[in-house]
DNA sequence: AAGAGCATTGTTAACGTGTGCAGCACTATG
DNA sequence: CATAGTGCTGCACACGTTAACAATGCTCTT
């Protein structure tokens, strides 16, 4: 069952594998009858074109890249799912979507205009800006989702996490909290800097006291929200609420609070970031800010072939709408502080 | 910036391009010095092999198929993360991974020998049976984990889920429930029948009643969760225990239990099948079975590249270990029915 | 000293496509 | 009737790599 070649096609309808190949790409120059001949033919010996030759001939390797700086830890799974989901939605048959983490490289090396016509990164840490210098300069297609990158200048799609945090910071304050605490995300993130940022400047602006003692460190998982606020319940002055810094770390920080025999949100407020599948479900449904990957995903798919087709990029940042989404995890409060 | 070949390498070391082949893959036959020469000519000039041309001419195309039945419904995010990371943990540099859903394909057109070394199947659903036989038939290289298929004989790694539910059941029976519900999973998919097996042999096998209002759809999602634990709290005789066929569905049908002011497990036992990630830091800690995704993934994929490698492939099904986790959303209760 | 054998390198073809250019037959134009 | 034009097809080469085979120079053996 070796496979079939257009020369085969060729020598069965007697004419020249120049003319096959011709046909079978429907070139204008081809006589419609021989075409049709010929596509019949290449149908009943089920031929499938040889992708590496090609690939060869055409400059062209039919492969995407969907890069995450890892695939350990700092990445959840709904990050993922959402990303391949979106880009795959768009991508379809044509092209391969090939993923990978980018710590898992050695070297860059075989990563070139060759290998890939063109990629897709989400981006969640500063680490994987040698990548994205390395890959504009080989001048191989590339848009940068999910983090603002500077120096390089490549398209750049990102979500507004500042901004979401500081309306879910605000939305605590505006419930009667003044003790405020954040766990943040995991570091050299830029996340993690946006939304500590966003939830500064929202404690600021209305003159919230900022305590040290209240800012904890995390990393996006699940075992550090709950090690991170049981360190909060550990402090003589608690807080009333705590910002965590995606939704992961703040289901686990829920398991910290209900262990002691406390509840969210009676006892304790508690927000997230991200608004993950899950969140909507939990005991009690959390009020978080939505952060809209897929569809990140999805527009930066679309401009990525766009790019590939007009074989030339632009290069701009584009923020996306972040959306606080009220549900049951915080308490209205009377006094504050 | 075009792109160095073997040809350029060669007219600098003065020695032919098939010398600078044979220096580059490390060929026995070269003499030692004209190796180091060469090799660091082409470090010098930044040289990437073309994959395309090498694949065209080695029949290899360093493409390693990732295949989910579906992309959508029914796949939940956790288990797309733990399959690509356990593949993708053995598989490093060696090949591209490229992931897609079955249901994504028009036709099978290209999926071929020329286009996948190798493929790694996700199956879920009996639908992608004839991806299956279509890529048994070409003779590519395949390993099916998750679901135990039948008819066409191939790798076949799977968990073993009738005898984990059989577990859980059995679990509620022993903590005293005779009135045992489940909410089942997608239609169609093979993992559906394995759990609701298991649930029925092990209330047979215990003597234990088994009421056809007590068995509701479901399909893997949140929502469904949801919505079977309404319906069935909207009986007039309810169960005491829930058996839902994944963590998804039980953390919707635990939503719909404290949406009525009710409370888990005092009011209503309820266990899941999966052991997501979140499983643990629910409230209450969720009772599951674990499925040791991740660890099928890597040993498919490491399976398959052995076969790659030997250029034969074994065909046999092997079960892996599923395993109960007791948490706390079973009570135990005196009496029983 | 001649031939065998070895180590190293080069020549040439091959993998399966796509494409510039030439060529053919036929039609239209004057 | 000669010429230009048009519609279609084939020839020959290119893409970058690997590999079978040939060729070279050298050493060793007898």
């Amino acid at each position: 069952m070796s496979s079939v070649t257009i020369k085969d096609i060729a020598k069965l309808a007697g004419v020249s594998h120049t003319t096959v190949s011709r046909a079978l790409n429907d070139s204008p120059l081809i006589n419609p009858e021989t075409k049709d001949r010929i596509k019949s033919i290449a149908g009943s010996l089920n031929y499938t074109p040889n992708y590496s030759a090609r690939s060869l001939v055409l400059d062209r390797s039919y492969n995407l890249g969907l890069f995450f700086s890892t695939l350990h830890t700092g990445t959840s799974s709904g990050f993922l799912y959402e990303a391949i989901k979106g880009v795959n939605d768009v991508i379809k048959d044509q092209f391969n979507l090939i993923v990978r983490g980018i710590d898992d490289y050695k070297s860059y090396h075989n990563v070139n205009r060759k290998s890939f016509d063109g990629l897709i990164v989400m981006s969640q840490s500063a680490s994987d800006q040698s990548f994205i210098e390395y890959a504009a300069d080989k001048e191989i297609p590339i848009v940068v989702l999910n983090r603002p990158i500077d120096k390089v200048k490549v398209m750049n799609l990102v979500p507004d996490d500042q901004r979401g945090a500081y309306r879910v910071a605000e939305h605590l304050i505006e419930k009667g909290h003044r003790r405020i605490a954040i766990i943040e995300g995991k570091q050299g993130f830029k996340s993690t800097q946006a939304r500590r940022d966003g939830y500064r400047e929202a404690l600021e602006k209305h003159g919230v006291p900022l305590r040290n003692e209240w800012i904890v460190p995390g990393n996006y998982d699940l075992e550090s929200g709950y090690a991170g606020m049981n360190r909060l319940l550990d402090l003589k002055e608690r807080p009333t609420a705590v910002f965590c810094s995606n939704d992961d770390m703040a289901l686990g920080a829920i398991k910290a609070v209900t262990e002691r025999g406390l509840r969210v949100p009676d006892d304790l407020s508690v927000v997230g970031f991200d608004d993950h599948l899950f969140s909507a479900f939990m005991s009690p449904a959390l009020t978080t800010v939505r952060r809209p990957i897929e569809e990140i995903s999805r527009a930066g798919a679309e401009k990525l072939l766009s790019f590939i087709e007009k074989k030339q990029v632009e290069k701009s940042t584009v923020y996306f709408h972040t959306e606080l989404v009220i549900r049951d995890s915080v308490k209205t409060i009377a006094g504050g502080n």
